[in-house]
DNA sequence: TTATTTATCAGTAATCATTCCTATTAAGCA
DNA sequence: TGCTTAATAGGAATGATTACTGATAAATAA
């Protein structure tokens, strides 16, 4: 007796989000796996998308333009988002001191559950894109 | 001529965000802000938030249930986010060394606008409450 | 001060990501 | 092979944010 059952289309999930880079927001999962399975639904990549999440096995990296993003790659690392494309980068990994982390822990009281460094700015390809705009 | 002209709904909702800690979000800036000025709109809100954002004199902190929330102190600090009941805490600031960001910036290729470093987890009242619930 | 220009605003409609709802399907077990 | 119920499709509902339009008011000059 298990309360959770295999479904083709979770698995599919998972396995793409596992094998991109790109950090896909719900839409992207979505298009990109209404090929292979036609009736799939929306309300079901948001719903995959969350139980994913609970079970530990994807992470949320954070919204751009509105959209939720997720990462299949749960080993420690940081993130670059780019302001301008919305494109996000895996950058190395970068945390405190556990130290650090405890220290603060205890000198404001809360469980930390995980932690993330985040770099925003602008990517290689726009600001390529801007150079050849601006000669 | 200017192209910025001074506004009292948008200079009180600058002070606002530089005298609170909680980081609210829009829609807490309206409900506070709308007991001073009866007439304030919440499309108001919104666009002098993005103003000042653009203007760089507040920052976007991060999205906590679906809502953008906004720090008016844009001194270098690291938040903490409570999973349980969307308080936001300043941290002291954590950054990794200017070297490690200038690395990984040519390495990829991007300019970095920012960085900023999250903390998720339970909060010191929410820790507290759970301590009550389970003797 | 008064006139002019136009940034700002109130009010409301529209947009869009996400969640909720209900009947249906199918995974796991006896 | 049935039974139980997690998972699903499809669509409606929610809610944060943006867009639009006519009115208001801040800066500047006459």
């Amino acid at each position: 007796m298990n309360n959770v059952r295999t479904s083709k289309k979770r698995d599919a999930m998972l396995a793409l989000l596992r094998s991109t880079h790109c950090h896909p927001g719900a839409d992207r999962v979505y298009r990109e796996l209404k090929l292979q399975y036609p009736d799939l639904s929306l309300g079901t990549v948001y719903r995959n998308l969350n139980h994913l999440c609970q079970r530990g096995l994807i992470r949320r990296v954070g919204t751009v333009d509105g959209q939720e993003r997720y990462d299949g790659v749960i080993t420690p690392h940081s993130h670059f988002i780019c302001d301008r494309c919305g494109a996000i980068l895996d950058l190395p990994e970068h945390s405190p001191g556990r130290d650090w982390l405890e220290d603060v822990g205890v000198q404001y009281g809360f469980q930390a559950e995980g932690c993330e460094f985040i770099v925003r700015g602008v990517c290689r390809d726009c600001v390529g894109a801007q150079a050849e705009a601006d000669p």
